[in-house]
DNA sequence: TCTTTACCTTACCATGTGGTAAGGTGACTG
DNA sequence: CAGTCACCTTACCACATGGTAAGGTAAAGA
């Protein structure tokens, strides 16, 4: 396959995924976007749930990417740990846009079966887990609290990155403007704060 | 109509919905869940919309009078706020299908209007700055900084009650009991921290 | 030059979709 | 008793769905 067409492809797709989810999408809307037959679409990927694999994958890949660009970033633990979660939650169309299309995948994951999502997250995690341990004064804590810690950081910037179309509904946009401007500050504290928290126990 | 009827309806559509999102059920499995025929459905809900914004309906005033009982639990703001969150945090069935429900509506948002989630979450984080500004030296925050706060407790504490599935699929069932188990003392831990760093400066 | 291969087309199909039409039954009401 | 109403049925409809079948075109390789 060309890979001009199978990158136009994959976005169109990724985007229309996580716009309106697995179930709300067809192939035909898909091709009708590629400016192709719903026949074309499906030389490419013969069904769609391969093709939505194949989204999940390359997000799969991409992440891995770039996190271990940023344990390379840094070499204080924290800076790094910070520096990491600050790019998760940068408000950039594509990252929001990933973040959509994950965050249904984990409500999904219930009843459609997807290793590609479940592996990436494991390496994911498991990698996060290392660098919250890596924090000075951090070591002691078990997988679990790591995990619970890391897991809590990840709610608060994901839950807040696909908000914004419900919070400028209710509070307008000026506000939510505000709130963005705020966030990153925010976040920042309260990585510090709760990793205050468990070194003072 | 019936109120049995009615109930029962309602609890099996917002069962569906939750499970597999607007698009993921047909009212024919609703109606063929319920034991009668779509037209039965479609007599007590003339659209599938009608129905969908019913089930959000009835959480949106469920969730109201949740909140009310919870401001009245305690008179120590700070207790009052913990006991409010620990409520969200609840791992029970109904709870969790919930909170499903509602990311997916918060997803969904950007396309299908929906007034009547809009309404809920309005009063729902009104009110939740207001518990925050009632804390002892909290006074101070601006809309928008407590609203960041509120935010991401409920971002933390949401993300986690839609995880488990996923969760168990990676690490276990028995780290996921484990991570259960140790979740609340990180919430209250979490919330604690965040206002003490709100407080020192 | 012949064949294969990648990429695309139109035609078609079984199934499922939300929703309408029309009618039936039994209870409650004038 | 006649009429209304809540609640349910089967039949039906137009349309969208994921996917198949069969074929066409142009480029690349033998």
């Amino acid at each position: 396959m060309q890979t001009d067409t199978k990158h136009r492809l994959l976005n169109t797709s990724e985007a229309l995924f996580a716009e309106r989810g697995f179930y709300g999408v067809s192939i035909a809307a898909i091709a009708k976007e590629m400016g192709f037959s719903k026949q074309a679409l499906l030389h490419h990927y013969p069904t769609k749930e391969k093709l939505y694999g194949a989204v999940l994958q390359r997000i799969s890949d991409d992440f891995l990417e770039q996190q271990l660009e940023a344990e390379q970033a840094s070499h204080d633990p924290l800076e790094r740990l910070k520096t990491f979660y600050l790019g998760l939650a940068k408000p950039s169309p594509e990252n929001v846009q990933r973040t959509r299309l994950l965050m249904r995948e984990l409500l999904d994951n219930n009843g459609r079966a997807n290793s590609a999502e479940n592996w990436y997250l494991k390496g994911f995690l498991t990698r996060i887990i290392q660098m919250v341990r890596a924090v000075e004064g951090l070591g002691g804590l078990s997988d679990e609290q790591a995990l619970i810690t890391a897991y809590q950081w990840l709610g608060a910037v994901n839950y807040f990155l696909i908000s914004p179309p419900t919070l400028s509904g209710i509070f307008g946009e000026a506000t939510l403007e505000r709130m963005h401007r705020g966030f990153n500050d925010q976040l920042v504290a309260l990585i510090d704060s709760s990793i205050k928290a468990h070194c003072s126990v």
